[in-house]
RNA sequence: GCCUCUGUAGCUCAGUUGGUAGAGCAGGGGACUGAAAAUCCCCGUGUCAUUGGUUCGAUUCCGAUCGGAGGCA
């Protein structure tokens, strides 16, 4: 039987970060970060990262791991974040993945592996290089004589997807097709129970997030930005794609206002949040506690609680 | 007060030489296995300001009214 773990998941500003620490306290718990930008050091304010008054003494990982001028990938933090959860386990505490990445949590929760090849490698630095020359057409004729699976699959448009699996036929010699056939066999690494948060009106989660940014704004997301430009980070890194970051760099550099960058902050947030919604909607074994209005954590950590226990979490 | 322009989807605006209209953005839905806070796909009926008139037929032409912008006073 897979060691059984707990995942809290939800949309951006749903309150992950407070029932992670609330429920780590109550069960003997170790908090374990599925965040794609929170892995980055010196993104605390803008990535609403767990400051330590809010860690309340609760042990965190995969937090500011990295340095911002690395690309992390979802393979990478896998690779990164599996050992950490087994350690708390063989300390016979209980892992608590708490985060907003759902790639990154399915990649440590499911047993699977990823094929060959990696953004910046050499391999998908040639095909992005044919890809600028050539355009999408010849790749994914290619695509279609050595994948056909996976060139009927992807849209046309999807050029990362299809250079990715022309990548992986490249660098492996098998298909992306066959690989992801393959490992979808490969049985749970963990046995997990999924705690979903969200707004049952989206109009209170736009709330939240607005204030949310505002806060960000007031406790200095345009200095972190700035650090992070002082301290070298090339912009095109990976860690400046995160959103506040990548709108407050026009900011920094005097192109756009504070007013503009909040406002499309605000936005993006919302639409990634809309984004985290599809993707955990089809995790048909989530438990959804839903906030009305206000979030009340007195009653959602009593509603865990109780999904834990009947989950057999002690 | 007079003159000119203007009033079309939540917003910014196209358009119809008269046969009831369409883009971008916003919004909604979906996909997702090494950039995932990324990337990609699908979805547009709205008293065409109001009200009279001309017309077989008006959002489109004409008048009036009510908004908005500018100019002259």
């Amino acid at each position: 039987m897979a060691p059984k773990i707990v995942c809290v998941v939800g949309p951006t500003a749903c309150g992950k970060t407070t029932l992670g620490v609330l429920l780590a306290k109550k069960f003997n718990g170790e908090v374990v970060s599925a965040d794609s930008m929170q892995i980055y050091r010196g993104m605390t304010i803008g990535t609403a990262a767990p400051t330590a008054a809010e860690m309340d003494g609760v042990p965190h990982h995969m937090i500011a791991v990295a340095d911002p001028s690395e690309q992390w990938s979802v393979a990478r933090y896998a690779q990164a974040a599996i050992p950490v959860i087994d350690d708390i386990l063989a300390r016979g505490k209980l892992p608590i993945l708490v985060g907003g990445t759902g790639l990154w949590l399915e990649a440590v929760v499911r047993g699977r592996t990823f094929a060959g090849g990696h953004a910046g490698g050499e391999v998908r630095e040639t095909l992005q290089r044919r890809l600028e020359a050539e355009g999408i057409e010849p790749l994914l004729t290619e695509l279609r004589q050595v994948d056909p699976a996976a060139a009927e699959r992807l849209h046309p448009a999807d050029e990362k997807r299809i250079l990715r699996a022309l990548e992986v036929y490249l660098e492996t010699g098998k298909t992306i097709t066959a690989h992801n056939e393959e490992t979808q066999r490969i049985p749970p690494r963990y046995d997990a129970v999924w705690i979903g948060l969200r707004f049952a009106d989206r109009e209170d989660m736009k709330t939240l997030i607005d204030r949310r940014v505002d806060k960000m704004v007031e406790e200095g997301l345009l200095e972190e930005v700035q650090n992070l430009l002082q301290s070298g980070i090339p912009r095109g890194a990976t860690a400046l794609q995160a959103i506040g970051y990548k709108e407050f760099l026009g900011v920094a550099d005097g192109t756009a206002t504070v007013e503009e960058a909040v406002a499309e902050v605000k936005l993006r947030s919302r639409q990634y949040a809309k984004r985290q919604l599809t993707w955990l909607r089809r995790n048909a074994v989530i438990h959804w506690i839903e906030w009305e209005k206000q979030r009340n954590f007195e009653r959602a950590l009593q509603l865990s609680t109780e999904i834990l226990t009947a989950a057999g979490v002690s």
